[in-house]
DNA sequence: TTTGAAATAAACACAA
DNA sequence: CTTGTGTTTATTTCAA
């Protein structure tokens, strides 16, 4: 792809191509933080190794604070922003947060941090540890069952990684929901004095509780002094992890009650404290405010349990990376950053295609949220990320002689398709033909050949004018496409012959791969389209996730139409609610051989085929017609 | 290097 | 005149 890049030149429509070129170009700086997630990350030794990563992280950030505030510039802004959201989320995205006092002795010595970075430190590093015995606990039990079922499976077929890494994807996905239930079970945390006497001593020694002392004391003394915390001027950042380094975790919270005049708290939900683990029952709102003031004012307990809750959200954005990192390298688990090589990344994700993946059945599913294996309804939006760049084209399409394949591929990986801007691994004509035969005349008008591609696929919701002229193109060009005069005006129907005919021309994609589906149907051509996309993509998947999808996703796009120039349309947004209904039924039900053949005897030009039928083609006017005021006018110059 | 298929862009015709 | 539809041509890219 970059490859390109520079060759574009002299056609007189270079600047509508190198428009298109810059983005699938930026979307170079791809998987440096890709990389970090190994495989390993599901176990949780490795958590202690990376312990003085994170305390180096955590020092560059309190140097680069007392850099700031020595300088003199009002730095409460970029105090609390950017380490917060930055440097330390990122970080944590890998793994729990734990720090050794020695550690922590360290950072005190060197005094970069101040009291209140420490007092996090330490909060942070009980609660953790806490829950990291939970944790481990439950990894244990779970990892055992792991490793019977891999035992198992070795006299029954045989075990693969990526079978292995998808049960301990869904391992994770039951802990988190396990943890969750936990947790507040126990009223989460009747931390931290309660807590600190049960943790493992090579975790917490005395040393620490000594260090917790010193830092509450500064504390309260610098409180007393006036206390000119960031966050007393500043206006709270929403969706901001109190993270890390953060001054004030509770600070959200008090904000939030003192400004709190609607009553739709999240704290508060009918007449009943959400607090964790709290539960209080509070008859209205006032009462329920001075109960937070009271019960859950900035202590240690609740910012122990603040804590908490954000190492449940960075576990469930751990598990969405796996999720993530299972769709990208089911077949290959060292594909390395190569961030700025698209093309070699390219060739490597097709380069290890072609190794059957014995799990497809993984990725499938994993692709196809609907499957009852993958229950996780965020499957899709892990995804999103990446895959927001509009994946340029990619040349690796299933040819139509995969008819089988693409109709299951479809089928089955349907949402994601419908929520993922993926370009499905399709050639228009393919693409066309499915869409003809899924109507239940087995023709559609061009209106409704369009309405399908947006329909099915997300990524056929930008780009409409060039889309749809191939669509165009293609129907006219391929000799299989018929154009059937009815009463209503003209329908497409499929010529199966001559869609046959030019099937054994050309295999586009890789033979591997293709030979690969034809071996195996069951497999997901998806698999292969997100791997392309995650080649292509520049959004450093695990520093993203961090920030949080819908955000995230909201840069991309605006990074998007920053570059993208000029063609999109907008009109994306209001069918994302439509539904399964036409495709679920949309187990075609085979080709009618002699109906077509006898449209092509009559040949592909006859006026009138008659037959009145086409009763409803409608049920495509059924959904909320997204878009389209739109003009499949070029836009791009003129 | 050649070649064919597919994608893409665009010009043009024509009817509503 | 605009828009949607349909046809055609040219160019580019990719893979065999």
């Amino acid at each position: 792809m970059v490859g390109l890049f520079p060759s574009v030149t002299q056609t007189p429509f270079r600047d509508m191509q190198e428009s298109k070129t810059d983005q699938a170009a930026n979307s170079s700086p791809a998987g440096q933080e890709r990389l970090s997630l190994g495989v390993e990350q599901v176990t949780n030794e490795t958590t202690v190794k990376t312990c003085t990563h994170q305390i180096q992280q955590a020092l560059q950030v309190a140097q680069q604070q007392q850099q700031q505030q020595q300088s003199g510039e009002k730095s409460q802004k970029s105090v609390e922003k950017e380490p917060e959201t930055q440097v330390p989320v990122s970080l944590a995205m890998m793994t729990p947060q734990v720090i050794t006092p020695q550690q922590m002795q360290q950072i005190l010595q060197q005094q970069v941090l101040n009291p209140q970075q420490l007092q996090l430190l330490l909060q942070q590093q009980q609660a953790l540890m806490l829950q990291q015995q939970q944790l481990q606990e439950f990894y244990k039990k779970q990892q055992d069952e792991l490793r019977m079922q891999l035992l198992q499976q070795k006299h029954t077929g045989k075990p693969s990684k990526e079978q292995m890494l998808a049960q301990q994807m869904a391992v994770q996905q039951q802990l988190l929901s396990l943890q969750q239930q936990h947790l507040q079970r126990q009223g989460l945390l009747t931390l931290p004095a309660t807590a600190l006497t049960s943790l493992p001593q090579s975790l917490i020694p005395a040393e620490l509780q000594k260090l917790w002392k010193d830092v509450t004391e500064v504390r309260s003394e610098e409180k007393s002094s006036g206390d000119k915390s960031p966050s007393s001027s500043k206006p709270p950042v929403p969706n901001q992890h109190p993270s890390t380094n953060g001054h004030h975790t509770p600070r959200p919270i008090r904000r939030e009650s003192s400004q709190e005049a609607q009553s739709n708290h999240p704290l508060y939900s009918h007449g009943v404290c959400k607090w964790p683990g709290c539960e209080a029952v509070l008859g209205d709102f006032q009462s329920f405010l001075k109960h937070l003031n009271s019960e859950h004012a900035l202590d240690d307990k609740s910012t122990a349990q603040c804590r908490v809750q954000m190492q449940l959200a960075k576990d469930k954005e751990r598990l969405q990376a796996m999720m993530a990192h299972l769709h990208v390298k089911s077949t290959e688990p060292k594909q390395t950053p190569q961030p700025v090589n698209l093309v070699s990344n390219l060739t490597l994700a097709k380069a290890t295609a072609p190794k059957p993946t014995p799990s497809m059945s993984l990725s499938q599913s994993a692709t196809a949220p609907s499957t009852p294996l993958t229950p996780l309804p965020q499957t899709p939006s892990v995804i999103i990320p990446s895959s927001l760049h509009t994946v340029g084209p990619i040349r690796k399409r299933y040819s139509d002689k995969c008819n089988l394949a693409m109709d299951q591929d479809i089928v089955q990986n349907k949402e994601f398709y419908l929520s993922t801007e993926v370009r499905p691994p399709f050639t228009y004509a393919a693409l066309i033909r499915q869409a003809i035969f899924e109507s239940p005349e087995k023709q559609l008008t061009l209106n409704e050949i369009y309405n399908w591609f947006t329909r099915t696929f997300a990524y056929f919701r930008r780009n409409a004018a060039t889309w749809k002229n191939a669509v165009r193109h293609n129907l006219s060009l391929h000799k299989c496409f018929v154009r059937v005069e009815n009463v209503k005006g003209a329908v497409w129907t499929v010529d199966e012959m001559e869609f046959q005919k030019r099937r054994p021309q050309k295999i586009t994609g890789s033979p591997s791969l293709v030979k690969n589906i034809q071996s195996s149907l069951g497999q997901s051509p998806a698999l292969s389209a997100l791997q392309a996309v995650m080649a292509d993509s520049s959004l450093p998947l695990y520093g993203s996730a961090s920030v949080g999808v819908s955000s995230l996703k909201t840069l991309v796009s605006v990074m998007h139409e920053g570059l993208s120039a000029p063609d999109h349309d907008d009109d994306s947004q209001s069918d994302s609610s439509l539904d399964l209904s036409p495709m679920s039924a949309l187990q075609h039900a085979g080709f009618k051989g002699q109906q077509m053949e006898r449209e092509y005897l009559e040949s592909s030009m006859s006026p009138e085929m008659g037959d009145g039928h086409s009763p409803d083609l409608d049920h495509d006017a059924d959904y909320p017609e997204e878009h389209e005021p739109q003009t499949a006018r070029p836009t791009a110059f003129s």
